[in-house]
DNA sequence: TCATGTTGATAGTAATTTGTGATGCAAAAA
DNA sequence: TTTTTGCATCACAAATTACTATCAACATGA
């Protein structure tokens, strides 16, 4: 039995496919069958069924799959110590990124992460949360950054920093006289939102219910930025939450329209997440500390309400 | 890399010494030479430090090897996984028993066992608590059996029993006219214990120093077997202790020597205990099981103090 | 129904890797 | 100094892995 056996089972396990899977592992795919064969010769079990279309695993197969991933895994990292060693810090890195974060942060910190560490070939993606979780698992992704906590096993979470929530009021509106708002003034109802699947949506859905429970099914309009909603909301159709390093974007005119919250403020928790097997740890420590030091400072928030984006809505 | 390739370094780092370890792998030294060398140059670092004799580890070495081992550990579980799931019980197994346990706890037990599962072939080896710690750790010995608790990070138990300790009083001392006695009419200086590094003889100290902190300079006789002690204690040189399933060997003129401790009875604790990676887990469960079924009768007592082997008597 | 495309298995061969015995060489031991 | 110990190196054999070409099974749809 070798790593590379224990890899091509992996790729067909995860395509479905020996011709597919076969190119993802750059080799032929009589290469890769015979290989298969060899190492279900050996363990004298099948690992796939391939009566069914497409190519299902059979029962042991999903545990010898879950275990070859523990395997290829420990022996990534074996390259990954090496490096650490050495103080290298380089190589392919890839990172998601949520479309809520994305345009605010990446900004901020990428010009110095680049000249910091010249090696490391950063590829970013933005994917929203459930994309993201799917990928740290099966190895898409290294990192990414997103709104937590998740409580998910198999990932770990490392805050970045807490993010309040600003409410953008139209001037029509009733609480546009208010110097500071409460959650309480917060009608679900009339509150524009990012579509479904953009976990800040959730966040805020879950922030009205706690308040005031009012029934789902009414009127919404979903947008996929918060530019359509402020515009929507300056139609009089209603009033909408903004991060904060988002609302440090706007227009002089429409940064009159903001109102804070009274504390503790409605915020969201962003952390550095990565899965459990810990690979690449020295990117992603890197990664955390140049995050840190253009964050320290641009947005330091205590006695904030941390909104989490686990509790979805109801169905 | 390849999984043979980081069985050679494992071999080379355990018996620092590449003829020897080559051997042990069954092929020639060149073979694993080149392979060791392989492996260093595709990951561009010295894994030996050849220079010294015996060969050392490097630093980077070191991580390489705790890193390797996990990863053949979990290479190693695949097979089992495929024998466990086929139901197949059988194959080598190395365990290892502490000396006060090994003559009455394994004739209880061996012949249900080959019986039961006569493909499994049992390697039995008599050990002390230290040697078995480390034995288990290295991957020597699958699984022994020991006085517990021993918080040991890397190892796990499964309690088999709890054993009360019976003292031997002979005819003339003071305490022979007790029907009961208790742990307070122990004194350390007249008790006669097994020589140092069996734990019964730990386990013995811890108990009468938490009653009374004797000055351990006084005269001790150690010896390396009860019958000695039965034997020394007859000739009015103190008294001794005897775990509950020794006491029932006794002729019958030297069971009459014996007295109970009244409750909660000082006792020890016996427990199955395998390394955390979990090998061979099935062949674990039966000799669980085995074990818990002629126990259960023989030996079944509540309400007793565990004398922990932990705590050294201090030097 | 019959071409057609997709997908995995097989065969034969080339390339690569792993292993062997013989030997070299340096350092420690006698 | 001589001998021994222990790892490296070399040339070659065996085994393994990969490739190209081809086949067989099955599904698709005109």
């Amino acid at each position: 039995m070798t790593i590379t056996q224990l890899q091509y089972v992996l790729a067909v396990a995860e395509h479905k496919n020996f011709t597919l899977a076969a190119e993802k592992c750059f080799v032929t795919q009589p290469t890769l069958s015979m290989q298969i064969q060899k190492i279900e010769e050996e363990l004298n079990i099948l690992i796939f069924d391939r009566s069914k279309k497409p190519i299902q695993l059979t029962d042991i197969g999903q545990k010898i799959v879950s275990q070859a991933k523990n395997i290829v895994n420990e022996a990534d990292r074996i390259k990954d110590i090496v490096e650490q060693q050495k103080g290298f810090i380089g190589g392919e890195f890839r990172l998601g990124i949520i479309p809520t974060i994305m345009p605010t942060l990446l900004p901020m910190f990428l010009n110095n992460f680049i000249k910091k560490y010249p090696k490391v070939k950063l590829l970013i993606e933005e994917l929203n949360t459930e994309e993201i979780i799917l990928k740290l698992k099966n190895g898409h992704l290294d990192a990414a950054i997103a709104a937590t906590p998740l409580e998910d096993e198999k990932i770990k979470e490392i805050v970045l920093y807490f993010e309040p929530f600003v409410a953008y009021i139209p001037e029509h509106h009733a609480s546009f006289q208010k110097e500071e708002i409460e959650v309480a003034d917060l009608n679900l109802n009339e509150i524009l939102l990012l579509q479904d699947g953009h976990c800040f949506r959730d966040g805020i859905l879950n922030l009205c219910k706690s308040v005031s429970d009012v029934d789902q099914n009414n009127f919404q309009i979903q947008s996929g930025s918060f530019e359509t909603l402020i515009k929507l909301a300056d139609e009089g159709l209603g009033t909408t939450l903004l991060p904060y390093l988002h609302t440090l974007d706007l227009k002089e005119s429409d940064k009159l329209k903001l109102r804070n919250f009274k504390e503790p403020k409605p915020a969201r928790e962003v952390s550095l997440i990565y899965p459990k097997s810990e690979l690449k740890m020295q990117i992603i420590d890197a990664l955390r500390s140049t995050i840190a030091g253009v964050v320290k400072g641009a947005i330091v928030f205590q006695n904030v309400q941390i909104i989490s984006p686990l509790q979805k809505k109801a169905q």
